[in-house]
DNA sequence: TTATAAAATGCATTTTGTATACATCAATAG
DNA sequence: CTATTGATGTATACAAAATGCATTTTATAA
């Protein structure tokens, strides 16, 4: 489903060794049906506008869920919605001018926190000489360094004329 | 609790706008304890055992959930494990040949996956000229990359004698 | 002005994975 | 033989994501 890492085969046992499918260091499905939705967008014509229920029908996934998703990326101004009959919504910028990483900080919003040390919660004895923190912290920034250098504009092949056959798919 | 991301006030509303504390994008407790297992074996001296029991007293954590991670981590090679009286474990190799990433590939075990098309589950229809997948492995493997530069020798902070004094500490 | 269609909002429920507890088994020292 | 320590497997608790449902608000068309 989606470009996830989630949802493989790879079993883990947990207990004793490894059981079952970690789904940590994952983005969640919210981030992934954010993402769909601006793809989905940008191959709309100029003007046109698309309704959840034709989103959710599109990609078969829970409009319940693509609700809070639209409303999410409405809030943060990725997107312009017009309630209403004949509502719907469009992309607020060209998609060349939204980053992924933009859009995953949106919402995933730990992604900015690497919290050794919280006020209250801090159980860890050695946090004052722990460099791990800071370790994370920079591995963290090279993972969002990379999503910043793409747009929502690179996220469809240009290759072998896909493009255009989904095209035709999207707008159909 | 340690060096992780999580358990932070940031809260979100999921529903509607945001609600709750994520908790993907981070590493798990079990990641968590595995690097502070080796960071205290680091601490011993040549020879020196410590017991499960040991070092859950000494973080304050829970001893059987720890069973499996010092387990998982003799499995993979990192530490020497010795059963019976007078038993334990030590470093299997000197901290500064312990990779952080290292680690973390055997106890995260979904990281290597950026699975878009899984056989059965794939249900989205513009994987075929989806870029996605793409981009987040690239994200991916900075994340990893980074984290390859460091070692259980680098997880400690050697500023401000700190270190001696968290060796007292450990080997009190 | 009314009917309709769309997003916005809030709450409830299900599913899933992590964390934890507990109960034995196996091995080693003395 | 017995005590101690890791190894193993099963069961339970809990938190967060995902999903479903109901209602409200807003805008448009007829």
């Amino acid at each position: 489903m989606g470009f996830r890492f989630v949802k493989n085969n790879f079993v883990r046992l947990y207990n004793a060794v490894w059981i079952a499918k970690s789904n940590k260091m994952q983005l969640t499905q919210y981030t992934d049906f954010s993402l769909r939705v601006l793809i989905y967008l940008s191959q709309k014509k100029p003007g046109e506008l698309a309704t959840i229920s034709e989103i959710a029908g599109f990609y078969g996934i829970s409009r319940n869920h693509l609700v809070k998703v639209v409303h999410n990326l409405a809030t943060y101004g990725f997107i312009q919605t017009t309630r209403g009959k004949n509502g719907g919504m469009c992309l607020a910028r060209p998609a060349a001018e939204i980053g992924i990483g933009e859009v995953v900080r949106h919402t995933e919003p730990n992604l900015d926190i690497a919290e050794c040390f919280n006020k209250e919660n801090n159980s860890c004895v050695i946090s004052p000489v722990c460099a791990l923190k800071s370790i994370l912290d920079d591995a963290r920034n090279s993972f969002m360094q990379t999503l910043d250098r793409y747009t929502i504009a690179n996220a469809l092949s240009q290759q072998h004329g896909l493009s255009k056959k989904i095209n035709i798919e999207f707008l159909r």
